[in-house]
RNA sequence: GGCGGAAUGGCCGAGUGGCUUAGGCAAGGGCCUGCAAAGCCCUGUACGCGGGUUCGAUUCCCGCUUCCGCCUCCA
């Protein structure tokens, strides 16, 4: 997929948008600032990285000890979408995520299963097993959604060194205390502890439900390394300077973005869930480690929630709908994409399948036009989008540019869809351009493609051929009864004929 | 218990101190079609409750109600 360059930043003061020469052309050349919403300040501002065009992202990835629920995948989807929208602002996004393959454990005490070998043994496996086969099948439902891969992933037991070292340099910094469970980061030695999340520490000291470690000193303190249990016999077990063990789970992301990114990078994201806990104490350890007085990270997102409670669907597995799920019932995973991008990422938004439906018919009508569109008419690289495109160019650019609107880009997507003013060449640029950062499916799928069970027998059953050859035929000689009763004989056998212009064609549900 | 977020028309879901018809789906009407289907056009129904600020509030403030999330290694 080529992505359209629209002007490239550059790192020296003063710079023109400068052309770039992959040849396409940039429609939209003096496009607007992208303003993102930054956790951090809690407000909306011009997105500004350090050394323009390059920004470096790190986004949180999964912990693989079992199989990521759509719900999960809608982090991705925002990560993606953040990283698709800077990348046709003109930025050259350096994208990291991780996999954690170590097991964590379960709950907060010292008694908590570790979660990979909880997995191992209900599969009767090898953590390591399990950890690849969830890796496998992650990677593949972020290729369905249309997932860039990122430049680097990362997995937590590839870094195990650096993680003790990274400790190390905590430790011998004064910042920790050991305890029989593991080294321990005390967090009142931050002064700035909990600003991300803006926590109130004394009402999370009273509110703590879980049972507090024996020793530790504040309740918002996390452990950097954690010891295993005497007689515990762990799978996943390293050698450290506090005992044989498993990092603690924040430590991964700090070391392993700090490693690829520099020790100062631009974007960091996750779900909203990361802020009071994970990205706090990233930031805290990181911070800390640095020693240099600067903010770790420039910029911080975090994408809403989908709610799945509408999503009644018998599981064994207990309860989350996995992308499989959505195509086994015939759903083409892009129509969930679409169904995510209605919503803002920063709200908190309703799963069901009628909403599914909804968006299944809004996409199909969408690539009914775009499909037409280019197949009048390829993009090309070089033609002038005339005044009327532009204007639709532009409000799409202006919602993306937004904090991501993508409810509001996909109102241009569909009003551009409908302007009979526009030529099938311009809609088909167009349609690069919307889905370079929507990645809907508008430049190569076709409305038959969103029904997955649906298929054309057209040409592969000849029953079914010669029933509507002779219903073709009774229609010819203005003998509609027997063309009706030729229909419903077909709709008997479950095929659905639809008279076009063209044609007749069929389809049935298989 | 603590912290935070949200309540928009049948459903989903943007947005704003006074006309944004947001948009989509569904519904009703129409065009097209032998009839359907598909597609396209048109139409209606809103801003949880009670106060307050204001010339004017769905939009700001306070209270209430309800819902949600986090405080559990859940995105």
């Amino acid at each position: 997929m080529a992505l359209v360059v629209r002007h490239r930043l550059r790192a020296d003061h003063g710079a023109q948008p400068v052309p770039v020469s992959c040849g396409s052309v940039k429609p939209n050349a003096d496009g607007h600032p992208i303003r993102l919403f930054n956790t951090m300040t809690r407000e909306v501002a011009d997105f500004e990285p350090a050394h323009p065009p390059a920004v470096g992202m790190y986004s949180c990835g999964p912990t693989v000890y079992a199989d990521q629920h759509i719900g999960n995948m809608r982090s991705y989807v925002f990560a993606d979408t953040v990283k698709r929208a800077l990348t046709w602002k003109g930025f050259e996004v350096r994208h990291v995520i991780n996999i954690t393959d170590v097991g964590h454990l379960t709950s907060d005490a010292d008694t908590g299963e570790d979660k990979l070998e909880l997995a191992a043994s209900r599969e009767h496996r090898s953590a390591w097993e399990i950890a690849a086969q969830y890796t496998a099948d992650f990677k593949a439902d972020l290729e369905r959604l249309r997932i860039i891969e990122p430049d680097i992933w990362c997995k937590a037991t590839d870094h195990i060194g650096p993680m003790v070292a990274f400790a190390q340099v905590l430790d011998d910094g004064g910042w920790c205390y050991a305890l029989p469970s593991g080294l321990y980061f005390d967090t009142s030695k931050d002064p700035g502890y909990g600003t991300l999340a803006r926590l109130d520490l004394a009402g999370l000291r009273e509110g703590a439900r879980v049972g507090a470690v024996e020793g530790k000193r504040n309740a918002s303190d996390f452990a950097v390394w954690r010891t295993s249990a005497p007689g515990e016999n762990r799978q996943m077990e390293w050698d450290s300077p506090w005992g044989a063990g498993a990092p603690g789970w924040h430590l991964e992301c700090s070391v392993m973005s700090i490693e690829y990114l520099g020790r100062h990078f631009d974007l960091h994201t996750g779900g909203v869930d990361h802020i009071p806990v994970h990205h706090t104490n990233e930031i805290a350890q990181s911070e800390a480690y640095l020693a240099d007085g600067a903010p770790w990270v420039r910029w911080w997102m975090h994408g809403e929630f989908i709610n799945l409670r509408g999503a009644k669907i018998s599981k064994s597995t207990g309860g989350g709908v996995l992308v499989s799920d959505l195509i086994d019932r015939g759903y083409h995973p892009l129509v969930y994409r679409y169904l995510l991008l209605q919503a803002h990422y920063r709200s908190q938004t309703e799963f069901s399948w009628p909403a599914m439906d909804s968006a299944r018919t809004t996409l199909r009508r969408l690539l009914d036009r775009y499909t037409a569109a280019r197949s009048q008419a390829a993009p090309t690289t070089d033609v002038d989008l005339g005044d009327r495109a532009r204007a639709h160019l532009d409000t799409f650019d202006l919602a993306v540019c937004d904090d991501l609107n993508t409810p509001k880009a996909l109102a241009a997507v569909i009003a551009a869809s409908r302007d009979e003013a526009l030529s099938d060449r311009e809609l088909s640029v167009l349609a690069r351009e919307f889905d370079s950062v929507l990645a809907i499916g508008l430049t190569d799928l076709t409305p038959a493609d969103l029904d997955l069970k649906r298929s054309d027998i057209a040409v592969t059953d000849s029953e079914v051929d010669a029933l509507v050859a002779e219903r073709n035929a009774a229609r010819a000689g203005k003998d509609f009864a027997r063309s009706d009763r030729l229909r419903d004989q077909l709709s008997d056998l479950g095929v659905t004929v639809e008279d076009q212009p063209g044609g007749t064609s069929t389809w049935r549900w298989t």
